[in-house]
Parts: C-alpha cells; sequence; structure tokens
DNA sequence: TGAAAAAAAGACCTAGTAGGTCTATATTTG
DNA sequence: CAAATATAGACCTACTAGGTCTTTTTTTCA
C-alpha cells in the first residue's frame, strides 16, 4: 500500500503544465528542474502520459509538452492508472472469480473491494486543476526563504 | 497500493481462530491447511502477530495458538500494520516535515493524506470478528462441490 | 523418562521490480 | 547546418516479496 515516485513525478509534471498558460510549451528539462525529479527520469513517464493521451508532445526545437486535455478533467486516478497500473488493492479483486479458486469462499474479498472503491473513488474526485503549481516546489520553496 | 500476501494470510489465520471456540488451540499446520496458506510460511506472519499481541502462542506438544483478544477488537487495519508496516501511502505523510525538504510546498501532500485517512478509517472499523471463518477456505470451498 | 509434537528463531534462496542513468536516433527550429 | 528536443530503449543496482528449510527449545503424554 505504498504510491510511487513514478506517480508522484507525473502528478508534479501534471501540475506543472496546468500552472502554464494555456498552449505553453514546456521542455522536459524546465519540468524536471522545476519540479525536482531526477535528471532524465520524467522522459520514460512523460511517454506513458502522452500515450495515455493526458499530455502531448512537441518534438523538435522548441518543442516540449502540453496538457492534451483542461486539468480539471484530468483526476489524480486517470494519472496513478496511466503511469502505474490500476489502483487494486489485491489481485483477486481485478481478474475474475476463477482467477483464484476460493474467492467463491473468501471472506475478506468485499473487506479491499470496499476499501478500493474508497480510494479510488476519492482519487477520481481530485484533479490536476486542483493542483496546479505554476511555479514549481523548487520557485516556491526559495520564494519561502525570501 | 497494493496488499502483499503477509497481511492477506495475516487476516485468514486470525478470521480461522476466531470462528474457533474460545480458547481453543489450533496448531500452525491446521491453520495452514485449513485457509491454503503456504506450507511454513505463517510461521513467520504469526511470529509478528504474537509479538503484536493479537495472538497468544503456545509452545510445545499440543501446543499452537489462540486470539489473544476478543475478535470484535481486532481490526484489519491493526492486522496490516502489525504484519507489515504502518498504512502510509506516501513516506513523507509518515516522516516529518523535514523528511524532504519540499514537504511545506507540496501541492499533493494533503491529497495523499486525506487518501490514507479514508482507507485507514475503513479498516479500523472492520474487525476480524466481523470475517470469522471457522471452516477456513478449503472446508468452505468442499462443502459447495458436494 | 523418552519420544513426539509443536513453536521460535533465523538462515537461505529466487525472481521481480522500483528507481534511476545513459545513449543513439529522429524531428524540428532558426 | 547546428542546436534543441522528444523517442526509444538498453542497462544497472539494490531492495523486497514470497517462499522453503533447519536447528533449538519447550511441552505433553504414554
Amino acid at each position: 500500500m505504498n504510491v510511487g515516485r513514478r506517480v508522484d513525478y507525473a502528478v508534479r509534471a501534471l501540475s506543472y503544465l496546468a500552472g502554464q498558460p494555456t498552449g505553453k510549451i514546456v521542455s522536459r528539462v524546465e519540468i524536471e528542474q522545476k519540479q525536482a525529479i531526477p535528471s532524465y527520469f520524467l522522459s520514460k513517464i512523460m511517454k506513458d502520459l502522452v500515450a495515455g493521451g493526458l499530455v502531448q508532445s512537441h518534438i523538435g526545437s522548441k518543442g516540449g509538452f502540453t496538457l492534451a486535455r483542461p486539468a480539471e478533467s484530468i483526476s489524480v486516478k486517470e494519472v496513478y492508472e496511466t503511469v502505474e497500473r490500476p489502483i487494486v488493492l489485491m489481485e483477486c479483486l481485478d481478474k475474475g472469480e476463477n482467477y483464484c479458486s476460493y474467492c467463491g469462499v473468501c471472506t475478506q474479498r468485499s473487506v479491499w473491494d470496499k476499501a478500493q472503491s474508497l480510494v479510488a473513488s476519492y482519487l477520481g474526485g481530485v484533479s490536476i486543476g486542483d493542483i496546479s503549481d505554476p511555479r514549481g516546489l523548487t520557485g516556491r520553496l526559495a520564494a519561502l526563504s525570501r
């Protein structure tokens, strides 16, 4: 029960994009620097976000990324599932009843199912727009110490 | 965001114990067989449950385990945290503000904090008594096919 | 008293994965 | 053409989940 760095970084990247003027293209390097993401790491994550249709990429000099959709329409749940995997607390909840022969008589199944629904529906209700971050972590941290 | 086998097996073991007459001592091997837990694996898990005060052990021939407390007073959350680790979605939620220098300006922190509270409080409200299983998975599965 | 049955303790092993780094290639701008 | 960029994918390391087994200690009971 642990959210990986990929999700953390993906959310940071999207929050930063959400804070830019609409259509402003931002490079991977800028996002990494503003949001304190390890060099290069973001390239793999952005690939997933592009493939998932959350972000649009622009190849070539002056290229970079923009949100592919309004920030308000992108939920944290969707981000999670795009860069990692569907939110599933136990495998048997995902696969059908015949994944494990005991599913039919399992007393805990409904417990994890409920817990999973709770968190998934909460995350489904939080949008990237809600946590947009125009300046990025490094920018706002620097502002604090001034 | 995934619940490991240790928790699964711990819950199965406790549910089985909860279904026995009060004070009935049950051996590790019996629990493993009735609840379809891999041989030997349960020994490591029971160690944690004993250390955590959820289960009482009885060494020697005719030994085994009993619940140390009423099943209704043992929550799934407590089981989880006893055999694995505290329920924490991101490390920074656990460690103080100074774990990561950006905590103070992090826009996602509250999101994961809320999600974490939701699931923790739900699991805190489900007890082993709620999912007690006197016959175990194998027993009930066999009953079905008869 | 001794053999059997059980927990306690811990060593060991394997495959998978998280997290991170780097390089080569294609594309675009100016 | 040169510089800047995404794309694609190779590569690496440390950790962990999950599982198996063995040795020791304690207890029961015949």
